[in-house]
RNA sequence: GUGGGAGUAGCUCAGCUGGUAGAGCGUCGGACUGUGGCUCCGAAUGUCGCGGGUUCAAUCCCCGUCUCCCACCCCA
């Protein structure tokens, strides 16, 4: 109260969304939702069922299954260790050692002990093959009638610098293919699926390109093949490739540096060291997309930066993504799951980008709003069907039920909490672009006929109860 | 991790060779106590990204830092 009391109160920190994260606002998530719909929808008629997968997982599964070497996991992981709880009393610490099976005798030793009670180390999954490929064998689905056919929609998190189409946290829809044979038809009818569902969501401008990166047998001497011939043209080649001439010569082919491509488009392609057997799958895989009728380039370029895969890869690419232009990578994995700890088993899956497939989807819907002006891309409903505009305490009453009812029957109501006088209702619903006010005041309680106006039109009509329901539901149902 | 560009109101942006900020849109209120869109009037919101330096004085100049955007690397 005393003046001059005003004290500088400091504001609070305002706080924002860490690097590379976002978040997703209505009206976009509609479109998310919409995507994802889709998912269920066609993935499930190539009979595919949902996994539900931990966000973490032990990080030696990942560096196991992607490979320590990657970038991904040397670089890219958000890791931690799952912290023992060293605020508890020794005597529980004591105990919780044991219940790990660390046999401690006293106090003294806690400290010994330290970061070996730090049991594990986890990581927030940069992918999702890897939990896929560990919930498929923990939960032995090799019982089940092989193939198994799983796929997975959520976060991935990989900590890279964010540009166009790239996020820390950001989403992939997952299928795989665990089990059974690896013939060429179980790859085709993979890439089958995903080219139906982007055709669904009818995104244009779509390639796949494939390729056949041999497998553990024809690849090593291919792979040392290529550095022969890239040791021979290395000092042509910029430091990057240079450095990639040791550690992973097929990364080479995959440059994008200018004075390269000339050096590139000469060295020995692995098609042309394929063993017999890769060959014959890669020539089947292609036979099988030619018979679904799928358009595809080869691409003896495309290299896929994880480990584990083999003979088969593919990659689909979209417009309107900046450099980062593949809303979908994939392939064959058949050594992961024995890698794993489990059975040998035969694998081969995809992830598409969802943010990217979002994007891609998004500026489509932008060119061609400039040109016709009517495509939307979240061509929902409105957000509001029908505002209450109601005055009066009775007339609230009747307002509540009215709401009620209507959301009974399925259409989006907005009931103002307060009175308002009919001109700011009316307001309201305009710029929440409401379809109908349903107005509610002393002659519509009295009477009992209430009245609907169409926004649009700035038509009115009076209604009983009954039939307004049998009037919205004809004119949704007409539309 | 490397390189380039950018940070001013909720949004889009102006702000001259340094003199502590404006517009449009949006939001809220009123003109308008039973009828919206149009119009008019009014209001709120900024530590000019943050920290330091130069200066009598910094949104402006310098350095650092953070974030965003784009690209490289790599990947979806």
């Amino acid at each position: 109260m005393s003046e001059g009391a005003a004290k500088k109160e400091e504001k609070p920190r305002k706080f924002q969304a860490i690097r590379g994260t976002r978040d997703l606002l209505p009206p976009e998530t509609a479109l998310w939702n919409r995507v994802e719909q889709a998912v269920h929808e066609v993935f499930a008629t190539f009979g595919f069922g949902e996994i539900r997968l931990p966000i973490l997982d032990p990080t030696e599964l990942f560096a196991r299954s992607i490979g320590v070497d990657t970038d991904v996991v040397s670089k890219e992981m958000f890791t931690f260790w799952d912290p023992f709880d060293q605020r508890l009393p020794p005597k529980y610490q004591i105990e919780e050692a044991r219940a790990r099976g660390i046999n401690i005798q006293n106090e003294g030793e806690l400290a010994t002990i330290g970061l070996a009670l730090s049991f594990q180390q986890l990581t927030l999954r940069p992918e999702a093959t890897a939990s896929v490929c560990r919930a498929y064998i923990e939960r032995n689905m090799q019982q089940l009638p092989q193939p198994v056919k799983l796929y997975t929609i959520g976060p991935m998190f990989r900590r890279e610098r964010p540009q166009k189409g790239r996020y820390r946290q950001f989403y992939q829809i997952d299928a795989e293919v665990l089990g059974g044979s690896d013939a060429p038809g179980i790859d085709a009818e993979l890439i089958e699926m995903v080219m139906t569902f982007l055709e669904r969501l009818g995104l244009e401008g779509v390639q796949l390109h494939i390729n056949s990166i041999g497998d553990k047998n024809c690849r090593p001497k291919y792979v040392e093949l290529l550095r022969e011939e890239l040791r021979k043209v290395k000092d042509k080649l910029g430091p990057d490739s240079q450095r990639r001439v040791e550690t992973n010569p097929l990364r080479v082919l995959d440059s994008k540096v200018e004075g390269e491509q000339e050096i590139i488009e000469k060295l020995p392609r692995i098609s042309q060291h394929l063993c017999d057997a890769c060959r014959e799958n890669y020539d089947e895989v292609k036979r099988q997309l030619a018979l679904r009728g799928i358009v595809y380039s080869q691409n003896f370029r495309l290299v896929r930066g994880l480990d584990y895969y083999v003979r088969t890869t593919f990659e689909i690419t979209a417009k309107g993504l900046g450099s980062q232009n593949a809303v979908c990578g994939g392939g064959r994995y058949d050594g992961l799951i024995e890698l794993l700890g489990g059975p040998p088993t035969r694998a081969t899956g995809f992830a598409i980008g969802e943010d990217r497939l979002i994007l891609s989807l998004q500026e489509q819907a932008k060119s061609k709003e400039v040109a016709s002006g009517e495509w939307r891309v979240a061509s929902e409903k409105p957000r509001v069907e029908v505002y209450v505009a109601w005055m009066g305490e009775k007339a609230y009453a009747t307002a509540i039920r009215a709401a009620k009812n209507l959301r009974a029957a399925g259409f989006s109501v907005e009931l103002p909490p307060v009175e308002q006088k009919f001109g700011k209702a009316l307001g309201q619903a305009d710029k929440l672009g409401a379809r109908y006010a349903l107005i509610l005041g002393d002659n519509e309680v009295e009477s009992g006929e209430w009245t609907l106006k169409t926004l649009a039109t700035g038509e009115q009509g009076k209604f009983a109860e009954a039939q307004l329901l049998e009037f919205l539901g004809k004119k949704r149902s007409g539309e």
